[in-house]
RNA sequence: CGGCUCGUGGUGAAAUGGCAGACACAGCAGACUUAAAAUCUGCUGGUAGAAAUACCGUGCGGGUUCGAGUCCCGCCGAGCCGACCA
């Protein structure tokens, strides 16, 4: 099969166009002050997520959405804009780690290696990538602007009455290391002994780890933090303005996890401390029968008698040596144990017993609830279980019952509340409480601060120095940015210590920053470097700053400069397109620093991304997920090698719909390939020793009405389709377009001067080879395809004289008939009852009613 | 259990509330060829019919509308995500 003959040269011509593209310059975007900088165009900033480059190289799922990239891009430099369409590498990160580990080869080598793959499969797909742009988060170039920014949130704090992220300074406290962006807090953390690190919650999936699947234990650590819960009002709010798919936006609001509820204090029967409860539902506090503390939660070993002490220390300890996995899988049936004290029910002094469970978690909330299992699910089972009262104080709407439900109502036994809806009880309950001291109003979130720090070589250090303070005791400071960047020492043994020391402990040298300072040996996760690539791109080269003024506010905003008081709420980067998997993690974090950035003044708008675009996952043909070990993942090397980069490209874009998920089927690529070797032959014809000439079918003579028709609903088509991403439909447009031509001769050669610009962001390699081949005979075809300007339709080529109409009676089609384009609604409807088939379908009824819609149909209605 | 997305030919899929199945794939028949590949032409949702044509048809049941694949309600099924969030 691969010996056999081509349908047309691109083995020969897709890779002469890539180099000549890269030779020239084709795609460089120029910076304002730039040469070849034109004020008067408009920018265009289109980003693909950029890959984490493994051993394994790209496959076809990542092609799909570069393609559906570049062709934006392409199309948008048509249209006479300034685009920045880069591309670099995320290329920290565990898997080059554990490789190295395994062969011995520093990852700096095996990165390098895989970077080139990368380039290479990315440049052989003819995608018009700016690559004097690229960036790699490993270059200490940047990651030591990274770092610096690291340093903008060691410097700063979110000021609660402005509402804002101001620089430390401005913070009138006495203990800034409490108020930080960035801080160490000792966190109980999700460490995993195979990997030898911590994780992120997010990167432990049903308490394993997300990378190898290994299990994953909790024990508390010295760990950098970064304080994202403080800007999660603003991470919700701000989502408003963009254009991203309404579903994306949930997860992250999900995610965030917004309620409105009170903090309610109960004080405890033999302590001298309060235990601090919140809850969504204050108008139930008369229906609180018990209470409960999480099992870790720090009050637990004060309140409980000696009676209990022994039952309590046990399930503790169940619950410790339980993972993740274990405990939400087990959470079916609730367990608990009495801690043997009694809380006061503020509201009515009644006292409730205090138990302990696994189904309350310390990290939400306070750690420690009000039970009301009339009206919770889980309070509801848990009071069922262990025989403890159930008060009805929420009465359902119509006579449902009210035993777990939780919905809103009408208060019941709940004195001053009784008669009140959910809504205003609520309300009530907590100015009462605010009244009384007991409690306040208050919004809780289920997002957590970010958990900064890992214990692993291959990542940016932290410029961060630990030395002794008067008292001997060790404390952290940030390093001038002037000592940027912070490199990691060059060593042979960056095998975990199979302890909490990272890595970079067993650097002895490295370590000693002063006679009476060391530095910080953790290393940033991988999300710091994508958190910010997207600025770095705009000014990739900057040793003065991690992005000039200038650069930040064309490729944001679109002007030169823009003043403090012209801050924009849209702007950024104008199409982002990306997989759901970094539907909150990525995009959430990256938001986050962007916001602070802006807060600092260091940005002009307050969101990276306004468009965001998720495509869909290429299946396997077999119609499952490509794996290796199922053995059906396709990769673009084959595919190309076989027909060509242009039909792996049209491929990906013709198989439906850029979101939808999609299986991948060779006949398919083979469908496209043929139409590519089509449009071909509109222009060339093979000659008896098996080489290609203009054919000679090619005539300058004007187009048939009928074929500007065509070629003009072309072009009205494509245009609209590849603005709304309807990339496959825009396809099938230009397959028509081909068959309408293939069948003609002799041939207007204008066909192809609408044709092969249309075609040239999808299949760009034929387009500019044909363009340059009909260029030698033909004058109309000057430079280059990719640098004509987009075609225009005209309206007037797609009215015709005569029209069809559908003629229906009761909405079901009856007959067809023509008419002239213009005519009145009366005449269509005199003519439409005239035809014999209406009347057969008529006959015997009234015609109640006509309706006409000019150009369409007419339909009757009967009775 | 909850949320989101989605159910259309043998397959991938089209269809601003207005002719369901565009464009492809596969299949069948034919042309070219010694033959094959490639290419080209025709047919290709189901049922009945030689055909014209007729009837049926977008997961199921209701509703809105002159008219529903499309909008609304309820079910069934699939995929993805989150899962004890007080």
């Amino acid at each position: 099969m691969a010996a056999q003959r081509k349908q047309f040269p691109f083995p020969e011509f897709e890779t002469r166009w890539q180099s000549r593209w890269l030779e020239d310059g084709a795609f460089r975007a120029p910076n304002p002050g730039e040469t070849g900088f034109d004020p008067a165009k408009p920018k265009y900033y289109v980003l693909d997520m950029f890959p984490y480059p493994s051993g394994e190289g790209l496959h076809v799922g990542h092609v799909e959405g570069y393609t559906a990239t570049d062709i934006i891009a392409r199309f948008k430099r048509m249209r006479g804009f300034n685009v920045l369409h880069p591309m670099g590498w995320d290329a920290f990160g565990l898997p080059a780690e554990q490789f190295a580990i395994k062969t011995g080869q520093h990852p700096r080598e095996t990165t390098a290696r895989n970077i080139a793959r990368f380039k290479a499969q990315l440049q052989a797909l003819g995608f018009s990538y700016d690559w004097s742009r690229e960036v790699s988060t490993t270059d200490p170039g940047y990651f030591r602007w990274t770092q610096w920014i690291f340093l903008q949130l060691y410097n700063s704090w979110h000021n609660p009455t402005t509402k804002k992220i101001e620089p430390i300074s401005t913070y009138p406290g006495s203990e800034p290391d409490k108020v930080r962006l960035a801080y160490v807090a000792e966190m109980p953390v999700n460490w995993c002994p195979a990997l030898g690190t911590v994780l992120a919650n997010e990167e432990v999936i049903d308490g394993k780890s997300e990378v190898g699947g290994h299990p994953v234990e909790r024990r508390p650590l010295r760990q950098w933090m970064l304080r994202i819960t403080a800007l999660a009002e603003r991470l919700i709010s701000e989502l408003d303005g963009l254009d991203w798919p309404e579903g994306i936006k949930l997860l992250q609001k999900n995610w965030i996890g917004r309620s409105e509820g009170a903090m309610v204090k109960f004080s405890i029967f033999n302590s001298r401390f309060p235990v601090e409860v919140f809850t969504t539902r204050p108008d139930t506090l008369f229906g609180a029968t018990y209470m409960v503390l999480s099992p870790e939660h720090p009050m637990v070993p004060q309140i409980t008698s000696a009676a209990q002490r022994a039952a309590v220390e046990d399930y503790q300890k169940q619950v410790g040596s339980k993972s993740d996995l274990e405990r939400t899988e087990l959470a079916k049936d609730k367990t608990g144990v009495f801690t043997g004290a009694f809380a006061v029910n503020p509201v009515n002094g009644e006292l409730l017993p205090v138990w302990i469970a696994d189904y309350v978690l310390m990290g939400y909330g306070t750690g420690a609830i009000m039970a009301v299992p009339a009206h919770d699910q889980r309070d509801f089972e848990f009071a069922t279980k262990f025989k403890l009262k159930i008060r009805q104080v929420v009465q359902p709407p119509d006579g449902e019952n009210w035993q777990g439900f939780t919905g809103d109502g009408k208060a019941v036994n709940s004195q001053f509340l009784d008669g009140l809806s959910t809504t205003e009880a609520k309300k009530k309950i907590t100015a009462w409480l605010k009244e009384k001291g007991l409690g306040q109003g208050t919004i809780n979130y289920k997002l957590r601060d970010w958990l900064f720090s890992r214990q692993r070589y291959w990542g940016e250090p932290f410029p961060i120095i630990w030395e002794a303070n008067e008292n001997g005791k060790l404390k952290h400071r940030a390093l001038d940015e002037k000592e940027l960047p912070v490199v990691q020492p060059d060593m042979d043994d960056f095998k975990p210590t199979g302890t909490a020391e990272p890595p970079l402990s067993k650097a002895t040298e490295w370590l000693k920053y002063s006679e009476k300072a060391t530095r910080e040996t953790n290393t940033m996760p991988q999300w710091a470097g994508s958190c910010w690539y997207y600025l770095r791109f705009c000014d990739p080269k900057n040793s003065e700053r991690f992005i000039s003024k200038d650069a930040e506010s064309f490729w944001m905003t679109g002007e030169l400069q823009t003043s403090k008081s012209q801050l924009r709420i849209r702007g950024g980067v104008d199409l982002y397109v990306g997989g759901t998997e970094h539907a909150v993690l990525h995009l959430l974090y990256a938001r986050f620093w962007h916001k602070v950035l802006f807060d600092l003044g260091h940005l002009t708008t307050p969101e990276p991304f306004q468009r965001l675009v998720n495509q869909g996952i290429i299946l396997g043909p077999d119609n499952q997920k490509m794996s290796k070990s199922r053995g059906n993942v396709v990769t673009p090397d084959t595919v190309i090698e076989e027909y060509g980069a242009d039909s792996l490209r049209l491929y990906e874009m013709f198989m439906g719909p850029l979101e939808q998920m999609k299986p991948w089927s060779m006949k398919g690529v083979e469908g496209v390939y043929r139409f590519l070797g089509r449009v071909w032959r509109l222009a060339m014809e093979e000659t008896q020793e098996g080489d290609w000439k203009i054919s000679p079918d090619l005539k300058e003579i004007d187009l048939t009405p009928e074929q500007l028709r065509v070629a003009h609903a072309t072009i009205k088509k494509v245009t609209s389709d590849v603005e709304d991403f309807a990339f496959n439909t825009a396809i099938s447009q230009m397959m028509v377009f081909t068959n309408e031509f293939v069948k003609t001769t002799p041939r207007p050669v204008a066909a192809l001067k609408i044709l092969l610009p249309l075609l040239s962001p999808f299949a760009p390699h034929l387009a500019e080879e044909l363009w340059e081949n009909l260029g030698k005979k033909f004058p109309d075809f000057k430079g280059r395809a990719s640098a004509q300007p987009w075609p225009v339709h005209d309206e007037k080529h797609l009215l015709v004289e005569e029209v069809e109409l559908i003629v229906q009676v009761n909405g079901k089609l009856r007959d067809r008939l023509k008419a002239k384009r213009d005519a009145a609604d009366a005449e269509l409807e005199k003519l439409a009852l005239a035809s014999p088939k209406v009347q057969e379908a008529t006959t015997g009824k009234e015609v109640v009613k006509v309706i006409v819609i000019k150009g369409k149909l007419i339909n009757i209605v009967v009775k």
